[in-house]
DNA sequence: TCGGCCATGTAACACGTTACATGATTCT
DNA sequence: AGAATCATGTAACGTGTTACATGGCCGA
């Protein structure tokens, strides 16, 4: 339920295409909710439907067409009412944590590789968090009310990628405890 | 993909019916992937057809045929495999950060009510993690390879409430900043 | 008597994923 | 010559959510 109003954020903050959308889900976006350029699309199709977003064909020279959109009013509107009502705390899902349970009944040492694996994906996402803190929130500026916000969106994905990395050390260890594998890396 | 490979695991940990698994949805194994009881005898129903699972039923006195579930060899050599081939990491998905975005562009001070209820969710299940903490993995016990596993799992579910509360405090320090409100509590 | 628990299910729909399709441009 | 990028889409399928349905027991 909430593509539609990630998708209202973003235009909000820049209007752009279908793909422009669908790029910024895998950054920025995408840090704290995921959508295929296919999900976008059809969502789009509706919300232009519904009068919640319109579109300007712009044609490119040695390019498709860029169908750039932008929130209309009653996208606006609609997304002033999702802010106002309560959404429920999502629950997290973690297929590692499903794994981990399942090597009871498994191979656990055959685990060790998959954890470093994630280890080393969380890694580069943090990487990649930092270098966008950096950038865009250097110390001592005068920020606004949505850089602020902005920020302290990216400070929870920063904090989320860090505990990430110190649990994922803390199954390393447990695992190889039980394998009988003692080399610390 | 992985709920048949979830309630594969918690039928090897105790065997069940699907009123039981979805209960332990709901805690357990619900920590780190939550289901509701539709989608599980969708899926009993299915696993049973391929003949991962077993099927006894128990007639019970003053209530209704209990069908216990366990596993069958196929389900847990599909288990098995599973557990040998990668999984992407899962991405976060909240949609408060979005709203936290949005509110960029809508009453931010609005937030902060949504904002302090999370917090209480989260806080809630700190504590109850924490209890089954002390209950099930009391310190100076000598643990088994499945219950250092189980525990492993459960410490990751500890460390993200944490975060997330720090975060979400970081969070209501930011919107009270925005909107001139300046009482901490 | 009313709500909650035990126990299973159907139906309809929304959301998400994967594969396929097209076609020009730009970079290596 | 081949791969990557820009740009949009269809089709099929699998997963997840919501609403509804049944019916007896137990405790307040």
């Amino acid at each position: 339920m909430a593509l539609e109003h990630a998708i209202l954020v973003s235009l909000l903050e820049q209007p752009g295409s279908g793909y422009e959308l669908a790029r910024r889900f895998d950054r920025s976006i995408g840090y704290f909710w995921t959508a295929t350029h296919q999900q976008i699309y059809r969502v789009l199709r509706r919300m232009e439907r519904d009068g919640w977003v319109e579109v300007r064909d712009v044609p490119q020279d040695g390019r498709p067409d860029k169908k750039v959109y932008s929130v209309a009013p009653p996208g606006h509107t609609a997304l002033s009412d999702w802010l106002a009502e309560p959404v429920e705390p999502e629950s997290v899902r973690h297929s590692l944590a499903v794994k981990i349970r399942g090597a009871a009944f498994g191979d656990p040492a055959g685990l060790i590789a998959e954890t470093e694996r994630h280890r080393e994906v969380h890694a580069e996402r943090l990487a990649r968090y930092l270098a966008g803190e950096q950038r865009d929130f250097p110390e001592s500026a005068e920020l606004d009310a949505g850089q602020r916000l902005q920020h302290v969106v990216l400070r929870g994905g920063i904090a989320y990628e860090r505990m990430t990395l110190d649990w994922l050390d803390d199954v390393l260890a447990t695992l190889r405890r039980l394998g009988g594998a003692p080399e610390p890396h």
